[in-house]
RNA sequence: GUCCCCAUCGUCUAGUGGCCUAGGACACCGGCCUCUCACGCCGGUAACAGGGGUUCAAACCCCCUUGGGGACGCCA
């Protein structure tokens, strides 16, 4: 039987770090079985679910890659399959109505957990054979004895006292079904036969499972992945910077960079570090994920970033430097320049933002370069101006303007004056650049041009005085 | 509190009873390269939570303790 794996987020926010996780895992386990990975919005909390976040989710999927099989089914429009499914364990005594008011049951919760108890619902309209009714709710008659156990796909096997689970709400005073209901007739619908989920849903899996024997459906194969932790080794939230898979997007970072580091975080291969998009798939085997929680850091993933955006193309780059350095205002750069300087960052820079903010001075106007102070102080200095002098009087007719060949001529005007490179290395990267680090002096020169590079060079003479 | 799950370097992990004086990667610390900054290269520090078993042999199997996480919704 063909594998079909869903991932199905709730429209109420951007795609997480963690959702963006378990949908590269389902969808691994689809691609690599040949299977079908599904999607599913779970859009039935109105109030909170936005086509906007919907949009934004998808494009996120896209960005990192995430293809899906046929269109995204939606949970809203589906309340007649779920009032089936509710109407049918109605009529087969596996569910029940109950008319006990919110505030009755969180008493009931009270009682229980004054005595040590676990928190639940007492069952006390389970038998009382009501109807329909205003403000009532449908419940799961669940089993009050036994053991519910599963064989997981990453925790192996899981067991849970039935006693431990209380009957459920399965539809709401206005009708609509409630989440794990919803999610069992949705998955058998589907045809799901694999599920993999964050690890914060194991205590939802016996319940379902519960709900898949109660409807005479076939049960799907479940796997808890572990969840992703700050660096605080909690679980992963607003509060611990960038979360969600846009704002990486943003920050700079390449889709194949964020791919491979989520892979790596409780799943791996071997000691393999780097893996591309097909890598992944020929290599994928549910044996490999970790069952214990890892923590997200930061710095592994910057390093896999710079990796990815040192073996990129570079007019890959090129739009994606144009755009961050758009965002800083410095526009109309030409896609060859853009491409040239991209490919001087590329061993520089951990992410696109940090190459459009180092490769900046490149893009402004001459007369806009800043200089910054203790460099001019060290390397401006009276000693080294005649040099400035003579070697912009060099820059200005010397022919190629190309790295290699003026290296030559500067190596031969400091050869007849028996100098070292060092004397004039410094500051002229200071007067071209307005600071101490840039990439190789030549290479600078050349993509600079010559124009901005005669500009600046008087710049820096009259700043010597 | 109750239930479920987890436990190898700071972090991500390899390891599925002997190949482990525990390997790789990131980070960190040295050194080399060098026109600066990076890249790169070489080297280093650093872990099997604790205690009991089982076994000729345990990081690997079992139990307990401790620690951590998650869940206990008419949210998903």
């Amino acid at each position: 039987m063909s594998i079909v794996t869903r991932f199905a987020p709730s429209p109420t926010g951007h795609l997480h770090i963690g959702g963006a996780r378990t949908a590269i895992f389902s969808w691994l386990l689809a691609r690599s079985e040949g299977g079908r990975f599904l999607l599913r919005i779970e859009d039935t909390d109105r109030a909170r679910s936005s086509q906007e976040m919907t949009d934004a989710i998808l494009d996120s999927m896209r960005w990192l890659g995430l293809d899906w099989d046929g269109e995204p089914i939606f949970q809203s429009d589906r309340s007649e399959i779920y009032n089936a499914a509710i109407d049918r364990m109605l009529a087969e005594g596996t569910a029940y109505w109950c008319e006990c008011t919110p505030e009755e049951v969180e008493a009931m919760r009270e009682r229980a957990r004054a005595v040590g108890a676990k928190p639940k619902y007492d069952g006390r309209c389970r038998e009382r054979g009501l109807g329909p009714g205003e403000g009532r709710v449908v419940r799961f008659k669940g089993p009050l004895t036994g053991k519910t156990l599963y064989d997981d796909l990453v925790l192996g096997t899981v067991a849970v006292d039935n006693a431990e689970l209380d009957d459920m709400i399965l539809r709401r005073p206005d009708g609509s079904p409630t989440y794990n209901l919803a999610v069992v007739v949705d998955d058998n619908a589907m045809g799901v036969t694999h599920v993999l989920r964050g690890d914060d849903h194991v205590n939802n899996t016996p319940r379902q499972i519960l709900l898949y024997r109660a409807l005479g459906f076939a049960e799907p194969r479940f796997g808890h992945v572990p969840l992703i932790h700050g660096q605080d080794k909690k679980k992963l939230s607003k509060r611990h910077g960038a979360v969600s898979v846009m704002e990486y997007e943003r920050a700079g970072y390449l889709p194949e960079a964020l791919l491979n580091y989520l892979v790596r975080l409780g799943w791996a291969s071997g000691d393999q570090e780097i893996f591309s998009r097909e890598e992944l798939i020929a290599l994928f085997d549910t044996a490999g994920f970790s069952k214990s929680a890892a923590a997200f850091d930061q710095a592994k993933l910057d390093w896999l970033n710079s990796h990815y955006i040192q073996n990129s193309a570079p007019d890959r780059l090129a739009p994606h430097l144009g755009r961050f350095l758009a965002e800083r205002g410095r526009t109309g750069v030409s896609l060859d320049t853009l491409t040239a300087i991209a490919a001087l960052y590329q061993p520089r820079a951990k992410t696109l933002v940090e190459m459009a903010e180092q490769a900046e001075f490149f893009v402004m106007p001459d007369a806009e370069l800043e200089y910054d102070e203790k460099a001019v102080a060290k390397f401006l200095t009276p000693e080294v101006k005649e040099h400035l002098v003579a070697l912009r009087a060099l820059f200005a007719t010397f022919e190629p303007f190309e790295a290699r060949a003026l290296e030559a001529a500067v190596q031969a005007y400091l050869d007849e004056r028996e100098l070292k490179f060092k004397v004039v290395a410094q500051p002229i990267r200071v007067a071209v650049t307005g600071r101490t680090f840039s990439p190789g002096l030549f290479e600078t020169v050349e993509v600079l041009g010559r124009e901005s590079t005669l500009a600046r060079l008087d710049r820096a003479i009259a700043l010597i005085g």
